[in-house]
DNA sequence: ATTATATATGAATATTTGTTCATATATTTA
DNA sequence: TAAATATATGAACAAATATTCATATATAAT
């Protein structure tokens, strides 16, 4: 059905052309997509801007956050998954603190871009 | 229900309090995570990676894309919502180019992370 | 004025996802 | 060894969201 398509006049050809050279190839794509994804949830930005601060076992983010165990490990394994924190086992307790710094870049831009808006 | 609550002699005090003190307001985490929303759905990733290479209308969008209309245009609004694109009519056409420089930012140091994960 | 085209949008649907609940595992203590 | 504690996890449920479909609006062309 061609309903769906404009004419062609209207399309700029060279423009669509030289972005699809371009652009990123689809599996960047859904990488970057699921890393953001990582920073779309509330939950997870608090734990990740607490262990920004300091490492934290589950008992102490739970406090933190006012929020059950469960929830925070299964959280807490998304975020070991895709490589943002690292865990360390000591007796009954796990620590988790960040694995790289590029969570408290993407966080910073992340404020900057919002402190822009409202102005 | 204590079983929800670890014993005081697990819990970190002095780190809960210290983080407490120094955690982002709770109205930054939630524009935080409505900021990397967007980032965290392929076809707006795809859109804003097409928007950083060249101004393109709908039409453009669409065809490179290979999506409908209607879906592109739902998730153009998304992006001007969050005035991450600017929209520039003319004739029958709305063409579509970035607001600022935050998103290239955004999304190379999302690549960069994504690259040292693989090694 | 009427028709066609480019874009926008509300509603419905299907899928994804965060939390809860129940339970499992691992470690420590009695 | 048995009981208690810290964490992890599968399944169920509820909420959020991307696309489709139908339709509306705005501009241009006839």
């Amino acid at each position: 059905m061609d309903y769906l398509d404009c004419e062609d006049e209207v399309l700029h050809q060279d423009k669509i052309e030289e972005a699809r050279k371009k652009m990123m190839n689809e599996d960047i794509i859904f990488d970057l997509s699921n890393l953001y994804k990582v920073f779309s949830d509330e939950t997870r930005l608090r734990i990740l801007n607490a262990l920004l601060i300091s490492e934290l076992c589950v008992c102490d983010i739970s406090d933190l956050l006012g929020m059950t165990h469960s929830s925070i490990s299964h959280q807490l394994k998304v975020l070991r998954e895709m490589k943002l924190v690292k865990a360390k086992k000591v007796g009954k307790s796990v620590y988790y603190s960040l694995k790289d710094d590029h969570i408290q870049k993407i966080i910073e831009i992340g404020v900057e871009h919002i402190n822009e808006k409202e102005i």
